[in-house]
DNA sequence: ACAGCGATGTTATGTTATAACAGTATTGTT
DNA sequence: AACAATACTGTTATAACATAACATCGCTGT
C-alpha cells in the first residue's frame, strides 16, 4: 500500500504547507483544524487556509466532503486517468476510502444527461461502517 | 404533475411549522431562512428549527443537502416505494430535482459491498445547470 | 398520583466560511 | 528597466451554520 510521493512544484508556500498537512494526517481535515496545525509555521487566519485549500481542490490535489465539513488528500494524484467518483465515510473510525468507479461515473452521467441536466461536479459520500469496525 | 397533500398528523406544533415552511417555498431553505419565516409564528432560536429539522429528516419528510447546507421538503411523501436516491440541483436557478433511481441505489450498495462496508446513508449530489438554465 | 419520556424554550457558545481592503510577488511585455 | 496584469498574501471583521447545557412543560401508561 505504498502510496505516491507529491512534489507540488508548482504550489505556493501556503497551498504546501496545507498540502503536506493534509498528506501528513491521512484522513480528513477541517479547515480550522489545519489552521491551528499550521499556526507554528506562522499562518493566523481561516482565509488563508480556505484559499490554498480551494485551489487544491481546483488542482484535483485534494477534496472536499460535504457531509463532514472536511477536506482530504487525494490519493491518486499523479496517476492520471481516473477520477474521483465517491467516498465511503466510516462514521465509527472517521476511516475514509477514496473509490473511482467508471460504472458509477457513467450512471451518473447518464442520469443527468436524462434530465438535459449540465453535469459540472459529482458529490457522491457514503455514510456506514467499514470492514474493521 | 399535480404533487401530493401531506397532513403531517403525527407531527408537533414546530415540526408541522417547518415542514409546511419547506413545502410553502418548494425549493431548498437553510434552517436559518426557515428560523426568520416563523419569527411570526412564535419560534426565536436556532434550535427549535434544528429539531424540528431533525426529526422531519429522520421521518423521510425533508432531505439535508449537503452540498447547500439546506433542507428541502420530500416530493415523495405519501407513495412509499421509493427511496431518494439523488439530487441535481442547479447552480443557476437553484432548481432542486429530487430523483430515485434503482440501478443507482443497487450500484451504490454494491460498491459498498465490494468494499464490506455497512451503509447506512449515502449523499449523491450532482451540481450542474438544468434544462431551462 | 407519579414516573418516564419526548418536545419545548432559552441562553450561550462553538464551528465553519466569507467580505472587504491593503499590500507583495511574479510574470510577461515593451 | 519600467510597466501592467495577474495571482497570492496578510489582516480585521463579520456572516452563516450548528450544538451544548439546563430548566420546564405536557403527554402517556401504570
Amino acid at each position: 500500500m505504498n502510496e505516491h510521493v507529491h512534489t507540488h512544484e508548482k504550489l505556493t508556500k501556503n497551498q504546501s504547507l496545507v498540502m503536506g498537512t493534509l498528506e501528513k494526517a491521512g484522513g480528513p481535515l477541517s479547515a480550522y483544524t489545519i489552521l491551528d496545525e499550521l499556526r507554528t509555521e506562522g499562518l493566523r487566519a481561516p482565509l488563508q487556509v480556505y484559499r490554498a485549500l480551494e485551489k487544491l481542490v481546483e488542482f484535483g490535489l485534494a477534496h472536499r466532503l460535504e457531509s463532514l465539513n472536511a477536506f482530504v488528500a487525494c490519493r491518486h494524484t499523479g496517476c492520471g486517468g481516473h477520477k474521483t467518483i465517491a467516498f465511503m465515510i466510516c462514521e465509527k473510525c472517521g476511516h475514509v476510502r477514496e473509490i473511482s468507479d467508471s460504472a458509477l461515473a457513467g450512471q451518473l452521467q447518464s442520469l443527468a444527461e436524462q434530465d438535459q441536466f449540465a453535469m459540472k461536479t459529482s458529490t457522491v459520500e457514503l455514510r456506514g461502517i467499514c470492514v474493521e469496525c
